[in-house]
DNA sequence: CGGGATCCCGGATGATACTG
DNA sequence: CAGTATCATCCGGGATCCCG
């Protein structure tokens, strides 16, 4: 990571943001356990057992460079460091409820149909 | 694409589904211009000119499989093609929306503000 | 404990050419 | 017009080892 201010590409849809900022395969993940309460490193590697060190890492910086989380040293030995969701990070909380009500809704659907695909219309 | 039915694997955090669903690179763009209206394919073309054939193709697919869109075909000649917002993918809206205005926010904090990363509290 | 540094793979994406 | 087919490329993500 060679800058140490993440570049900003110009959005035109702010959709994309959003997708961008909480998009990573890890993210949801790890917002969702930070939504309850704050987390150590080692608790979220319990709570997300198939995620690697390195990627938790990465999407926690990434979360961390987009300001969404806080990140806290404690600097004793061993070292404890913990993440929570910051004032701003709060403000994203109900984007996320809306997505997740959505989101249920989707999977209860698709858990009893499987979905025919390409149906196709003709006029 | 070999199967005709898409493997909806189980996702434990709704918010993931959602991602899935409108995640793909180019997704929230379709989604945003047939918010507007009915797109014919050239008319995605030309809205979005950075995207490929093949990828417009490709996740114009994905969105009809999730049925979100409606793909309707008239046989003329030359054909003609266009896609729409289905019922079901008008159920997304208000979630599109909340995103939207979470992202524009966002971008317009971003655009002002140089993000200074890795601030680290330390205590 | 909480990472960083490297190497690597596969799927996502792109470029280009062709077609019903 | 609205795609499909093929080949090349890029990059997110994983495995592994190392470190203060």
């Amino acid at each position: 990571m060679e800058a140490n201010v993440e570049v900003v590409a110009e959005r035109k849809c702010p959709i994309e943001t959003v997708i961008h900022i909480v998009g990573g395969k890890w993210k949801p993940l790890i917002l969702w356990h930070l939504l309850d309460s704050n987390k150590r490193f080692s608790e979220l590697e319990k709570l997300i057992p198939e995620v690697t060190q390195k990627m938790l890492t990465q999407h926690l910086r990434e979360l961390e460079n987009n300001r969404l989380i806080t990140r806290t040293i404690y600097p004793t030995v061993p070292i404890k460091v913990d993440y929570s969701l910051s004032e701003y990070g709060l403000t994203l909380v109900p984007v996320l409820k809306v997505m997740c009500a959505w989101g249920e809704i989707h999977n209860q659907m698709n858990s009893s149909v499987r979905v025919p695909a390409r149906v196709g219309v003709q006029i």
